[in-house]
DNA sequence: GGCGAATAGTTAGGCGGCTAACCATAAAGA
DNA sequence: TCTTTATGGTTAGCCGCCTAACTATTCGCC
């Protein structure tokens, strides 16, 4: 999400220099966290200016993903609540994505008949056929970013990287268990 | 950039079995790419949830950085296209930025006497303040978050990290460089 | 049966990304 | 010199993210 972020990363030995002046600075720590950022940002970018060409955005192709999946078979009933959900956005944020998909065409909004409160949303033709045309590339983005990393190295990776995940929801998990309450 | 990603990242036998259908998927290098989206968004959050607490923005809060360490004994002149070129963002996105920070006190906006196009931005003994307020936490943060990882466990993810950022130049680099033909 | 709580979806308003277009000024060159 | 080009900064408009407030419907319980 940083998307500002210093385009230059400091170089351990001016951390190791600024841990001096803070001592709640870890050069370690700081250095790992600005590299994670740095690289996500970069890796994000790189899908995204892809998904781009084929005019969509990583929100909206999401919801596609998300859409496909789900709905494997075919009415499979899916509203904005469970795709926000899905894809980890508000809402509100949901509301916005959708308008601009069922405006492009590509999902359509059908109230339910039952519940009245709810709207089902539906993966078009065109939808289908868009990301049949985005997902070889897609996915021959993703095997080209990886190439430069072993097997070995991808396992290790994503140890490491479910430690730090792992750890993050250490404090938000706090924050929501104590909205629950 | 995410912000929108799946909240459950596939299983890994679903990723082999969407790999039939799909030749182009590399299951592990899908998996490496989702997870690094994934851990870079939670960890952007984290940092962003703490600076929240001090009405700050990820993006503002580069900005201030970038100033405190630029202009390190007093008047060294930075402008916005400075600014934007350091933070990784664009000139019309460092304006707002510096929009806010300057609305909010923090810093300040004049214009260069000499050069006539150029403005001056300079951090307010405010923004100084805050930033010293600010970062004890936001260091403690990032060790917090990177405390389950051993030290060489950190060097390691920097290595590969690294190797991804590099490959992530190549896509986005022959652009830059074609642009600058 | 009816009232309050919960739930689905949208709207309003703010922020921060972006690109493209636009002025003002400075620099460079015929 | 005077025009062209480059550069610095802002503005306008789009998108996606958020929270908070709102409407409509359903559920649950008295």
């Amino acid at each position: 999400m940083p998307n500002l972020l210093l385009k230059d990363l400091p170089r351990y030995e001016c951390l190791l220099e600024a841990a001096k002046e803070f001592p709640d600075l870890d050069p370690s720590a700081c250095e790992a966290f600005l590299h994670l950022l740095r690289t996500g940002d970069e890796s994000a970018r790189v899908v995204e200016a892809n998904l781009a060409r084929h005019n969509i955005t990583q929100g909206r192709f999401g919801v596609l993903m998300i859409l496909v999946n789900r709905c494997a078979g075919d009415t499979s009933t899916l509203g904005p609540a469970e795709l926000a959900d899905a894809a980890g956005v508000s809402r509100a944020t949901m509301t916005g994505l959708i308008d601009t998909l069922e405006r492009d065409g590509l999902v359509t909004r059908e109230p339910d008949t039952v519940d009245r409160r709810m709207m089902l949303v539906r993966l078009t033709a065109k939808g289908r056929s868009l990301l049949e045309e985005i997902l070889p590339d897609h996915f021959k983005n993703m095997t080209l970013l990886m190439s430069p990393l072993s097997e070995f190295e991808r396992q290790t990776l994503v140890q490491l990287l479910t430690k730090i995940q792992q750890q993050a929801i250490k404090f938000t998990g706090p924050v929501s268990a104590a909205t629950a309450v």
